[in-house]
DNA sequence: ACAAACTTTTAGTCTGGCCTAAATTTATAG
DNA sequence: CTATAAATTTAGGCCAGACTAAAAGTTTGT
C-alpha cells in the first residue's frame, strides 16, 4: 500500500479511458481530459513511469500506455466510480446526468468496505446506469459491448447498449426521448454524407422519430437485433 | 465561494469542537488532534487569521477562536459528518464504531444535493448515532446536552443522551454492555477517590453490575431522571 | 524573582501538483 | 526534401501543507 493520491487515480483512470479508443494516448489527449497544460501531464507521466511500482510505460514522444499495476488501479477506481453512479441513481434518486460528477469526488475517498457494501446492496451489479460495465472486484472487466449508433443503415432495429457519460445535456436530452440502456430502437431513416439518423423510440412504430446528429449517433452504443 | 481545502475544514472542525471543552484553543491540543506538528499549525492558523474572511482570531501565543465565518464552514463540515455517520449506520449496516472513520473523509467531499438527499431519507434527523447534535443547515445547533456519567453518585438513575466517538475499541465495549443514546442505566455503586462506578443497565434491577473506570465515565453523558 | 520546563513561533526545507514560456522533436505539405 | 505546423518536453516558478531544528515567549516551582 503507498498511499496512491487522488490525482494519480484520476490520471490511471483517463489513461485507462483513452486507451480503450486509441491504443496509446497521447500527452495531448490527456491533458484536455483533466483539464490540465500539457506540460503538467509530461511531469506526471515522468514520476508514474519512474517511481516504482512503474504504472505506465513511456517511451518520449510516443506516448503512454498503462502497465498491469496501473491497469488494476485504474480498474479499481472505475469500479468505485460506476459502483457509485448506479448507487447514487437507484438509492439516492440522482438522475442519470447527476450521478457522474458525484462519483468523480466519491471514488477516492470510499472504503473497499464501502464499496462491498454498495456492491452487496446492489446486487453486484454488472452495468452501471449508462450501460458501461462494472470492473469485478479482483480487477477483470467485462466488454464495453455495442457498436455506435452512427453506423446503422435505414430498417435496421437494435437494443441500446451504453450512452457515453461526460455530456449532461446530453444524457437528459436522450432520457427525455427514451433513449436508455435496453431501450429499443429503429433507424427510419438516414440522410447522406453523414447527415443526421431519423430513430424511433420503442417498439411500437407509431412513435415520432427524432432526429439524431452525427455527435449524438457517434456517442450511442446499441447492438443489433436481427 | 472561495473553495475551502479538505485541511482548512479539518482545522476549523477541530478548533469548534475543542473550543466547546475550553474557550481558547492551543497550538498544541489542535496539533495533537490533528497528528500535526505544532509549527504548521502556527503556519496555517496564520493564514486563518490573515486571509479574508477571516476564520479565525488569533493573538500570538494566546490561542484561537472561531469568527462566525469560520463557525459557519465548521457546522457544515459537522453537519455532513454526523448525517454521513447516521446514514452509514442506518442504511449501509455500519456499525456505530465504524462510522466515525468513513465519514471522516467523505464529509469534504460530498454535494449540497448528497447532503439533502440522505438528510431527507433520514427524516432531518437531530442526532447521529452517538447522540450528538446534528447542526441545522442553516448553522445552527442544539445544545449537546447531558452530563459526565463520572458526575453522578451512587443510586442514580439516568437516560444516556451521548457517548464521545473517538475511540472506537470504546465504542465497540459499550454496545456490547447496552450503552447507547436512550439507554436508561442506574448507579449501583459509586466507589471513593474517583474509583470506578458500578452500573446497571436497562430498567429491570437484575441485570449484572458493570465496573466503569473514570476514564470510560467520562466519556459517557446522561440526562438525569427524577 | 528566576531558572527550568513547557509552549509557541520562526527559519529553512521538502514534496506534490500545477503553471507559463521557451526549446525541442515529430509530423505534414508543398 | 525542406519549411512550417503541431505536439511534446524542458526550464523555471508558484502555492499549499506538511516537516525539523532552533529561537523566543510564557508558566511554574522554589
Ligand atoms: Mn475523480
Ligand atoms: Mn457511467
Ligand atoms: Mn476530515
Ligand atoms: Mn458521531
Amino acid at each position: 500500500m503507498e498511499a496512491i493520491s487522488h490525482a494519480v487515480e484520476d490520471y490511471l483512470k483517463a489513461i485507462y479511458e483513452l486507451q480503450e479508443d486509441t491504443g496509446k494516448v497521447s500527452t495531448n489527449a490527456l491533458a484536455e481530459k483533466l483539464g490540465v497544460a500539457p506540460a503538467s501531464v509530461t511531469g506526471m507521466i515522468k514520476k508514474l513511469a519512474e517511481d516504482r511500482p512503474r504504472f505506465v510505460d513511456y517511451e518520449k514522444h510516443r506516448g503512454v500506455t498503462l502497465t498491469s499495476a496501473g491497469r488494476k488501479i485504474a480498474l479499481e477506481v472505475i469500479r468505485h466510480h460506476r459502483l457509485l453512479e448506479l448507487y447514487l441513481h437507484q438509492a439516492l434518486g440522482y438522475s442519470w446526468d447527476e450521478v457522474d460528477a458525484e462519483a468523480e469526488k466519491l471514488e477516492h475517498v470510499i472504503s473497499e468496505d464501502f464499496e462491498d457494501r454498495i456492491a452487496t446492496i446492489l446486487g453486484n451489479p454488472e452495468r452501471d446506469p449508462h450501460g458501461d460495465p462494472i470492473p469485478t472486484k479482483e480487477g477483470t472487466i467485462a466488454d464495453p459491448c455495442g457498436q455506435p449508433l452512427s453506423g446503422l443503415t435505414a430498417g435496421q432495429q437494435a437494443r441500446v447498449a451504453r450512452v457515453r457519460d461526460d455530456d449532461s445535456a446530453l444524457l437528459r436530452y436522450l432520457a427525455g426521448i427514451g433513449i436508455v440502456p435496453d431501450a429499443v430502437i429503429v433507424v427510419a431513416d438516414k440522410a447522406p454524407f453523414n447527415g443526421p439518423l431519423h430513430v424511433r423510440v420503442g417498439p411500437q412504430s407509431d412513435s415520432p422519430a427524432h432526429a439524431l446528429g452525427k455527435q449524438v449517433t457517434d456517442s450511442i452504443y446499441v447492438e443489433l437485433k436481427p
